[in-house]
DNA sequence: CTACATTGACTGAATGTTCAGTCTAGAAAC
DNA sequence: GTTTCTAGACTGAACATTCAGTCAATGTAG
């Protein structure tokens, strides 16, 4: 229906992305390892061999589709940040993303990460995307940390330590939570971690009732 | 360990043994949902067919050696530590085996781990193997609390918010050494550790000098 | 305007390899 | 002589990748 300008190379993007899409899908459902090209075919509704005329191989596609995620996850989070005024509730927000999967997409982010980490090992690109993507992150809460120290909001800790160690937890807690641990839920998880902050970073923090987190993560 | 007088059933104990040690090994190498039958059995010196005789299916052998390994580690663990007299140094013993390569197996067990996180999503019986083995580890950290308060070397703080935050917190590191985080050596996730144990649980720890690590890690 | 050429997007049917698991039969233990 | 172990050869299915070409759109020369 549509003959935009752009025509060519444009539907060339949307395939691509659509093929992107539906390879996270697909990993997110059946892990790494064991995604086929044809699962992400028929999820693109396309053929096994478009997929491959697209991304020369399996791999290539795979770990742009991971790329793509962790892109696609970042940017969500730092638009959502972007619009909370103190360091304090901005700090939140990021722990929340990490841990409450009320933040919408994140449900999958956790199993992606698994398999992000356990590719790492072998697979140098999916190295290097896990790398780019940790030291965004953890740049990230630096420079959060910092804002918040000069606003007065928190006192004077190392700014790179408590990023690393912040990040670990976080991370330490995804496991338990993509992996349904019987001990943690999402809630506990969040509750731990944001007392481990306002300890560290001494600012004061009494939880917040499910009312004012449902708002915060349900802005656009 | 084993007695020679046992005869069959002792010598088809030793291949189940040898063969769960091979995987372990093929499993480091090549990662989990890379390993094949005919490379553990290579291992192993024997046929790809006596390793389905012993083990069914190739899921049930990988499963049965990524249990063996952890049940070996842990157990190292315990021993370790039934060697040390103050919690404070029961507790720095337990860091450090999650962080510090020295502490011999340690270096492989990090990429087990990886493995046990993304193959517990969909592999049941990875699952509860993992979920067994974490409990056990959180069981382990927070008896040792209770232990150091009644002894009076700790605060007063929850043993099983403890338990879990510390170990989220190792397991978020292990995952940055484990895949050579170039900000995350394991010198620094151990300082980091220490000095969050410390502040939780109110002891003093100022760092040990590594001539004495060294000693802690290498007795036998 | 028409015929022809060119190119990018796309496909169905091979191709070739890799493996988990089976089968058969011999050796060793009891 | 029966049961337990062991290995070499084999089978069948799964799958990534290749190939040879179709189709539609966009020039382009006469």
């Amino acid at each position: 229906m549509s003959e935009r300008a752009g025509g060519v190379a444009d539907t060339a993007d949307q395939r691509r992305g659509q093929m992107l899409r539906a390879a996270i899908e697909v990993i997110e459902e059946r892990g790494f390892p064991e995604t086929r090209i044809a699962d992400v075919a028929a999820r693109a509704g396309t053929s096994p061999a478009l997929v491959i005329y697209y991304f020369k191989t399996k791999d290539q596609l795979l770990t742009e589709a991971l790329r793509y995620a962790e892109d696609t996850w970042y940017e969500a989070g730092k638009r959502r940040m972007a619009a909370i005024p103190s360091a304090a509730g901005r700090l939140e927000e990021l722990v929340a993303m990490s841990c409450l999967p009320e933040a919408d997409q994140a449900a999958g982010s956790w199993l992606l990460w698994l398999d992000l980490w356990a590719q790492s090992v072998r697979l140098p690109e999916v190295a290097s995307v896990r790398q780019k993507f940790d030291e965004r992150w953890r740049q990230t809460i630096s420079s959060l940390v910092l804002a918040g120290q000069e606003a007065g909001e928190f006192g004077p800790v190392n700014a790179e330590d408590f990023a690393l160690t912040v990040s670990a937890l976080l991370d330490g807690l995804a496991v338990q939570i993509a992996l349904h641990d019987t001990s943690v839920d999402p809630e506990r998880a969040f509750e731990l971690s944001m007392r481990f902050a306002a300890s560290q970073l001494g600012f004061d923090w009494a939880g917040r009732p499910a009312q004012e987190r449902m708002t915060a993560s349900q802005r656009d």
